[in-house]
DNA sequence: CTCTCCCTT
């Protein structure tokens, strides 16, 4: 407390499990900082910040109104409040209104070193704004980082954020100590190996619970189910494993997993055989193969160090290992090869072995099967829990003694340039690896077995994954930043700023959006030479701040405020929602046939809501649509959770999308008067018209999202049509794309399409892997709208005087005309479509026209039999010469006068603007009727 | 003829 008191920030390092989180805002409130404002704590994720104030309001004994949490959706925070948990988002949004914070005494960041976006954000923030409440004087702000020891030097090392380098206090941890064990080789198959050294630890090792760390929902399941046929469930009183299983279907079970272990042992012996064969019959046939991941073709192992593992425990004079006949100098690769009679000792021997209670793990398993790993296994049983990098922060498992580690996970990367997304399994980092592994020392000292071995570790696992900041878009990030006043985001004092490209990229794409405008500045040079430089920054529009008014992504900020006509705002909330949570329709058909009757039914189900006509071309989004209308159809009879399960729609999505359209429409109705909109579970379907302007609005948030079917005369080599038939192109890529097969457009194949997500995976096609891009969440749009609705991704080529000559529309206050235009580097062509012409001189030229002809000002219109050059006579080519066109359009220019409203703009400053120009058109007799005219707006 | 780690306003 004494070092808090005395320094603005103060970095605490600690392990998770040290009881800072719940300690540190305790002292700071029994040291006052209660007394003098709010003590905030935030956290990157909701779970957190809902039991870290429960618990702490416990531990403290003080009511929830004291100490209180906030985040997206809900809260209890009140008057009285003193230590409030928030999710970091939340803090950051707080901050948009009350820039210096000035609420808080003091503001924790907790777990920094996971550096989440918004972590990393608020730290730059803070940094400045601690000094600028210390700058005030009377009510200074302390700012505590909280992050795991080893990550603390990425802010203490960093001279922007912090001018001195804050104290860092060391907490220990209470931690059990974990042996780690690393393998001698790092094999690729590491499902194969995660499977066998959980065999080994289970047969083997003392009880305690087992911890398999995986990379994906599929390799979860797949060795959840291996495990369960190798060593099946007992009944518990609350049911057997999956819950259902009846007593016969689990003698079923041990009936095949006597195949299994057969196939298992058989496995190698075949391979054995296959292999010699191949070397005697066919010597040159020896290509390399990928290794393919295939859990059906288990052998048992080779030499590793579990020997050594066993040998240790050994000296731990532990009996079970007697008790199985298998002590530690036995070599069961002896044991399993040497006949029958060791075969089926091998089989017996497992059998003979206490039950194993094998649970899945990861983020998309609903919330109630999540719970079971919190419950204890029944009585006898050794509690396995496969899981994803869930249990790596987010969830921990009770009483884990063993981690198994691939030392692998999924991650998601961006294409900076192209926006096509992948997934990819690579290394985890150092310190990843020392977390999962620290998972087994929380109730005791623990063992982690690492399939990998210590050079790999070493030599190819980073120290840290990298920042959030430098793997996403930052999209959303730059347009609030801007909207804080924060116009140059390459010089925030970011802990880690975010590359150059991925910025650039960023502001591109609002630009396209329509967010941010290019301002140019001319700065004239110090030295009095005057010399000037011109300086081009950008900046939020109004559009831009309506759009980040929104918590969600811009491109939807962007639908929403232009939703504002046809009553469509009902649906575009719903759509918005329904397009920003992630994963509410299960996948259908693609795994095994265990779930195709099901799958099926979902699928015929998904074909009728999609329906025909304008309800079909708006594609996948409108199954969304369907799909929430149905499900708070059935929420309204009763019967939500029933309705999910038969339509395979993700119960957790459906009540995220609610809540979003709650807080959307509280937004609509905050930001525009006379709105009193309701969230209405029997929202009536779109009409026709409706579904039109919801394709033309989606297509207005994915600018860079449109593709354009392939067409079959632009395929030039014949070997390709067969490849290339249904491929797509985007307007920046070569490569080909293909719409997912998720897709309810998928056979329609329409012309021109918008999507919500392209990405790149390895298909199988034979024995090898190719990689191919596809698109989801598909929308027809029409060719004619690009021009109209996206300008800015289309190449105008040419104003067309036909079908109809450019004309100037008063209600809208611009210049209308059809145009020829293309869209994409290689110039696809585009028909003619009706647009606001673009500002550029040719739209001074058409101004001016119609400034002359008195259609834009009418009390011009006596001037314009006297005119020495006709309105006309502007667009030609000679006009440059003629000295009164050419002085005309220079200043229009100049003053970027492209209608009506900038003339009025500027007469407001100058009510002499244009009139010194508007009379070299009049002879002089005219000039001073003229004057007395002036300005002849309304 | 086919994907998906984890989070957040």
């Amino acid at each position: 407390m004494e070092t808090i008191s005395e320094n603005q920030i103060t970095i605490l390092a600690g392990e998770t499990g040290s009881g800072k989180t719940t300690q540190i805002p305790q002292f700071l409130y029994e040291a006052g900082y209660g007394e003098r404002g709010l003590i905030g704590i935030t956290e990157p994720r909701r779970v957190a910040a809902i039991s870290m104030s429960k618990r702490v309001a416990h531990e403290m004994n003080l009511p929830t109104d004291v100490v209180s949490y906030l985040i997206r959706y809900e809260g209890n925070v009140t008057d009285r409040t003193k230590i409030k948990f928030m999710t970091d988002g939340v803090l950051l949004k707080e901050i948009e209104v009350d820039f210096l914070l000035s609420k808080y005494s003091c503001v924790i960041l907790d777990e920094a070193h996971e550096r989440s976006v918004y972590t990393d954000i608020l730290m730059g923030l803070l940094s400045r704004i601690v000094r600028l409440r210390a700058k005030r004087g009377t009510n200074s702000l302390r700012l505590i980082i909280m992050s795991a020891t080893l990550r603390v030097c990425d802010f203490t090392e960093n001279r922007k954020l912090f001018l001195d380098t804050p104290p860092v206090i060391n907490i220990d941890s209470r931690q059990y100590p974990v042996t780690v064990h690393f393998s001698k080789t790092t094999p690729a198959d590491y499902l194969r190996e995660a499977f066998l050294k959980t065999v080994k630890i289970h047969t083997r090792l003392p009880e305690g619970g087992i911890l398999i760390f995986l990379t994906g929902q599929k390799e979860v399941n797949t060795m959840v189910r291996k495990l369960r046929k190798l060593f099946p469930p007992v009944s518990s009183t609350d049911g057997t494993a999956d819950g259902k299983r009846t007593p016969d279907a689990a003698a079923d079970d041990r009936a095949e997993e006597d195949e299994e272990f057969d196939n298992i042992l058989r496995g190698k012996k075949a391979r054995k055989k296959a292999s010699s064969t191949k070397k005697r019959k066919n010597p040159s046939l020896t290509i390399p193969r990928l290794p393919q991941i295939d859990l059906d073709a288990y052998e048992l192992p080779h030499a590793d160090d579990t020997e050594a593992d066993l040998h240790e425990d050994d000296h731990s004079s532990d009996s079970e290992l007697d008790e199985d006949g298998l002590d530690g100098g036995d070599d069961e690769a002896n044991l399993l090869d040497g006949g029958d009679l060791a075969e089926d000792l091998g089989i017996s021997q497992l059998k003979r072995n206490q039950p194993l209670w094998v649970l899945p793990l990861y983020s998309m398993l609903p919330p109630d099967k999540q719970q079971r790993i919190f419950k204890p296994p029944p009585e006898g049983s050794r509690l396995c829990v496969v899981a994803t990098n869930v249990a790596e922060t987010s969830l921990t498992i009770p009483d884990i003694k063993y981690v198994v580690d691939s030392g692998r996970q999924k991650t998601k990367l961006y294409d900076k340039t192209t926006g096509v997304t992948a997934f990819v399994v690579t290394f985890t980092s150092k310190a990843s690896a020392n977390q999962r592994a620290g998972r087994a020392g929380r109730v005791a000292p623990g063992h982690c077995y690492r399939l990998y071995s210590s050079a790999v570790f070493n030599d190819e696992f980073v120290d840290f994954a990298p920042p959030e900041v430098q793997q996403k878009p930052v999209d959303g990030l730059v347009l609030q930043m801007k909207c804080m006043g924060i116009d140059k985001v390459v010089n925030f004092p970011f802990p880690s700023p975010p590359d150059r490209e991925q910025l650039v990229g960023a502001e591109q794409r609002l630009l396209q959006l329509e967010a941010l405008e290019e301002i140019t500045t001319r700065t004239t040079l110090k030295g009095g030479t005057g010399e000037s430089r011109t300086q081009t920054i950008t900046r939020v529009t109004e559009l831009g701040r309506t759009m980040a008014a929104f918590p969600v992504a811009p491109r939807f900020g962007k639908i929403l405020a232009l939703s504002h006509q046809h009553a469509l705002l009902p649906y575009a909330i719903c759509l918005v929602a329904a397009l920003s949570v992630q994963e509410v329709l299960e996948e259908v058909g693609l795994t095994e046939e265990d779930t195709s009757e099901s799958s099926k039914l979902w699928r015929q189900k998904r074909k009728a809501w999609a329906g025909t006509g304008e309800s079909l071309l708006l594609g996948d989004p409108m199954i969304l649509l369907k799909a929430v209308g149905a499900a708070e159809h059935a929420n309204s009879k009763g019967n939500l959770e029933a309705f999910c399960t038969e339509n395979g729609i993700r119960l957790k999505a459906i009540k995220e999308i609610r809540k979003l359209r709650v807080q959307l429409t509280n937004e609509v109705n905050a930001n525009l008067r006379d709105m009193s909109l309701t969230v209405d579970p029997d929202m009536p379907p779109p009409t026709v018209t409706q579904m039109r302007l919801l394709r033309q609005l989606l297509l207005i948030g994915m600018t860079d999202r449109i593709a354009r079917k392939l067409p079959e005369s632009e395929i030039k080599v014949k070997a390709d049509v067969r490849r290339l038939r249904h491929a797509y192109n985007l307007p920046m890529i070569d490569e080909p794309v293909f719409l997912h097969a998720g897709s309810v457009l998928r056979k329609e194949l329409p012309e021109w399409v918008c999507f919500q997500e392209a990405f790149e995976t390895t298909v199988s096609i034979g024995e090898v892997g190719e990689s191919k891009t596809f698109i989801r969440g598909i929308t027809a749009i029409e060719p004619e709208w690009l021009p109209k609705f996206v300008p800015n991704v289309c190449n105008i080529v040419d104003v067309l005087e036909e079908p109809q000559p450019p004309t100037y529309n008063a209600t809208n206050d611009t210049i209308e005309c059809y145009v020829k235009a293309t869209i994409g580097k290689t110039s696809w062509p585009l028909p003619a479509a009706l647009v606001e012409m673009p500002r550029n001189m040719q739209r001074c030229k058409y101004l001016l026209k119609f400034f002359l002809s008195g259609s834009i000002f009418k009390k011009l219109k006596p001037f314009r039999k006297s005119l020495l050059s006709s309105p006309d006579s502007v667009l030609k080519q000679y006009s440059a010469s003629v000295p009164r066109i050419d002085a005309a359009l220079k200043v229009l220019l100049a003053n970027e006068v492209y209608n009506a409203a900038r003339f009025s703009e500027l007469w407001n400053v100058d009510s002499k603007f244009f009139l010194q120009e508007y009379r070299e058109f009049l002879p002089v007799s005219c000039h001073d009727d003229v004057a007395r005219w002036w300005p002849p707006k309304k």
